[in-house]
DNA sequence: TATGAATGAGTGTTCATTCAT
DNA sequence: AATGAATGAACACTCATTCAT
């Protein structure tokens, strides 16, 4: 193994530290409470590192902003849901987004200070999310028409709207899970009550695209 | 015979000032983004006032955000929902909502930065807040049982779950308006699409609620 | 009773209590460490009287030492040392002299820090200040002189090292009571030991005059 | 070829001169009248650099405060008393204390500063503090308990006291020097005077200790 | 590739003092 | 005689970023 190459391997060992780092920061303090100071520490990394690899702090959100907009819909993929009946492919979505929230509430913060700057660190990269994102649309209508094909589904829902409402649910509960817990005055957290949420999501959507029974 | 008092060496006109400069720039950069120095020039006040009347920058956010908070629930108490039907209060209820989000983005800005420091903003003023908010829930509540006496509302409903699906579907679309727009590739704030989100809203909720036909 | 009368009543009685708010406020932080807004609080008075009346921060400190150092040699007129003997006399002295700064530790603090400034808040009653001392100079100078004559104190002592000696001994020990409690890891106002010190500055002063023993 | 460092670029330099600086500002000022912008101005460093080393204002407080305090120990241990005789001894301690505060004016006003805030900047060191500080009780213990066993000094002296004694009678005159040129109407700081007052400390310290003569 | 030292503009906060009534 | 509102300069401290090695 040549000495170049080891030195590729740590540079890409520090580069991936210092994301990493700078995902948590973000996440945590959002975009303008996050401190480069802490990045570094965090990463076992020199400052100076951070200005190499990624630019500047801007640069730096808007990277990890790209990630974690992509790792959601590379989990998505795993689902499968063209193998499944419409009505179990769109339960087994809505279960994975609430699912996916819960376990990385980072991705609500990030996405909640992207839009406190108006999501200019996205622009840059407008073109792959916007495509990125269509297959995720595609795949919420997909499972819409078959569905409307085999009768199960009602005619005329919207797979955008559709697919903004099934984030929504789970999103608004979790993202205000600190001021809800005070204003609704129980514990949004606790066990019982992301149960009851999780299967709450799942009629809303389901009710809302099924045909009237007869 | 008394004038109308000018700004200067009026004490209760340069609170309202600096509250209402607080409002605007907590709204737009966040907590950690607000700058003091930011909020006494939009108030025209000197900054040492800011302390003088709030304490400091932390209370400052705890004063804006309970004012926020009271000021929504305070619309929705004029629109005298008791005196329709079920069906036509609950989708008056829905529209609300959305429009008071649609008029009033800094809210749910504010909102966010909150949940971004855990709520603690909050905790001063939990007691206030829980019993503020509890009129919101009761309100839904007997919606929800005139509904059911009447047999327009299916029973088993929750109550709680639906004031927070009822404020999510707007205020997901809403909040996420800048990252949606280019995720989806569709401007979220034209007119059409807001008209379209809006009257989506409403069926989501009346689908989630309504008794199946036969 | 006039109303003049009574506004004068007023007045005065606003003056001594800015008066003693600011002798308190600048014994305890200094001359820098003291906060105007903190002896109108304790004053109970507006902001602007202390204007009104000391003219400025400094100004008031210059009255405070003013009268810090008047008093001390106010009361020590009241002993009436003139009727004792010397040796008595000298030993009351510095009884007393220890028993001032143990009553009135603020006198010392007001005292550092003049000398921290340079003295700059003295020099504008430095004639007053010089002829009220004088009369303490010639007081121990005429203890001297009488226990020269009466045999019992040696020759060739001079008065104005001794009245530094003796506001040394105690002075040193009570205005470095917190560091000589550490650097000594003893409690120095301890009942004890206080007494231990009173004691022994009586024998520094009287064996540093009395005539040897034959 | 190495060469000598320059100033730029060399922590450990920019470290000391902040030190430096710091010393003498806390001495000049006192603990609150010292201002952090012009330490940082006269070590010709960033003030940046004063919190990167030191913590904070209170934290350079107290490394000074430590450092002042051993360094008049450690010049102290040059002195190498315990090859005189005891009453040689004594004397030359006496000088040497007046000496360091002659030529080490803003040791006393860091000390004076130190009380003013109760040593709370010492607590810290408080076990150092304590140790450094009785090598200096014992090194006056043994000089006394020689002249003791000669006979040229009395039993019962306790070191404690003496110890603090031989402190006071400088540091008082000197530390006072600006009221006291004032209130005695004499410049405290001439060199006759000083010469004077010098004399008069060890005449004060070695009357109280020697043994009666017959 | 990596580092620790350094910077200047800025951060929230507090100060002594003055204005208007 | 007295007040509360207001000010601007200063305060301790922190920021994202760059320099020198």
């Amino acid at each position: 193994m040549t000495k170049a190459k080891i030195q590729t391997r740590n540079a890409d060992a520090t580069k991936r530290r210092i994301f990493n780092a700078a995902y948590k920061e973000f996440a945590q303090n959002g975009f303008a409470g996050a401190r480069v100071d802490q990045i570094a520490k965090k990463a076992k990394a020199n400052k100076r590192m951070i200005y190499q690899y990624f630019g500047n702090k801007e640069a730096l959100f808007s990277r990890v902003l790209m990630v974690a907009y992509n790792d959601i819909r590379e989990e998505e993929k795993k689902l499968e849901l063209d193998h499944l009946k419409p009505e179990k492919a769109l339960s087994k979505l809505v279960e994975f987004t609430w699912d996916y929230y819960l376990s990385h509430p980072e991705f609500m913060a990030l996405v909640n200070s992207a839009n406190l700057h108006k999501a200019r660190h996205l622009s840059d990269f407008s073109i792959d999310m916007t495509q990125l994102h269509s297959g995720h649309v595609t795949l919420v209508k997909n499972i819409l028409d078959r569905g409307v094909a085999s009768g199960v589904f009602r005619k005329g829902v919207d797979a955008v709207q559709l697919c903004i409402t099934i984030a929504a649910v789970g999103y608004y509960y979790l993202t205000n899970r600190y001021s809800g817990s005070i204003l609704f005055g129980m514990d949004f957290m606790e066990e019982k009550a992301l149960k009851t949420r999780g299967k709450f999501n799942k009629e809303v959507i389901l009710r809302l695209v099924k045909t009237e029974k007869n």
